[in-house]
DNA sequence: TTAATTGCAAAAACTTTGCAATCGG
DNA sequence: CCGATTGCAAAGTTTTTGCAATTAA
């Protein structure tokens, strides 16, 4: 399975940084994938929770959450106002996102001459890329809908 | 003057919104104006406080932050870990930034066909675009050369 | 006059950290 | 056994807010 091949990455990542192998470290991964994709920290907080407080106490997360970074397992890839929203990576191939400032949908999409056009800009500068984000925020087609919708409503009132 | 008729703007702004013409709000853009492009709330709050601390408050000064981003004057432009970094656009033609994780530089730079693209991707998803953000972190020249180097006294300790 | 704005201090929200107890290797 | 990890509560950061005093219109 993908997850277990995860962790068994992860666990090797540990070993070769001196950490250990604890049994918090992995059920946060374990409530990560069931989550879903994408995560806010005290959303997960409230989940493991809510599913099974032996897991790992609120620090443990923050802390494991930093260590899954480093790894690479998960992402920040969206920061609106004062959230972070994380996503579960877990080999899935790059992309980046479209936000829904209204009801808040994720969609996510790739285009490569974007990826490619970006390394050009890097090679124009000297600059050597580690990582990038690329949040496009507006309007979801349902969302444009329901707008025209009471605008109407408006006009007639 | 560019920064005189911003502010005549922001005039019109405020007063469209029904909001008042006061002494701080104007005393923050001057503020911000003579710090530079990029900003973080706390060091323009510092800023100001050295400066003149009579301009306003650091409760004004996260009060104005917000009524000039809706004003469209400044900008969320990165946000590295718990960091916002304002700029202060004023006028400014759009453009993306590469930041070295390293030193903090900050380059800005434009790609037309970069923009073009996501308009094309918000097409295929029916999603109106309202503003869009793109980060690349990495590291610039300088601080590449400065890796090299010291990797070379590493590699002779 | 009177409604918006300001400064202050308190509260909120989010994140990090010191420390004693516990656990992994 | 020893050092890393955990949970807890306390402290740090950054941002927001209630309220009385002040100011703009």
């Amino acid at each position: 399975m993908q997850l277990e091949e995860l962790k068994n990455k992860f666990e090797q990542f540990l070993k070769q940084k001196g950490h250990k192998i604890t049994r918090g470290r992995f059920g946060i991964i374990d409530k990560i994938a069931s989550y879903g994709t994408h995560f806010e920290i005290e959303e997960l907080v409230r989940w493991i929770s809510n599913q099974d407080k032996s897991v790992a106490s609120r620090s443990t997360v923050y802390r494991t959450v930093r260590l899954l970074q480093e790894f690479g397992a998960i992402r920040e890839v969206i920061k609106l106002g004062n959230r972070t929203i994380y996503e579960f990576v877990a080999g899935k191939p790059h992309h980046e996102h479209l936000i829904c400032v209204e009801c808040g949908t994720i969609i996510e999409f790739y285009k490569e001459e974007i990826e490619e056009l970006q390394d050009k800009v890097c090679e124009e500068h000297d600059f050597t890329p580690v990582n990038h984000r690329l949040e496009i925020f507006g309007l979801c087609s349902a969302c444009k809908e329901r707008r025209h919708e009471n605008r109407g409503l408006e006009a007639t009132a």
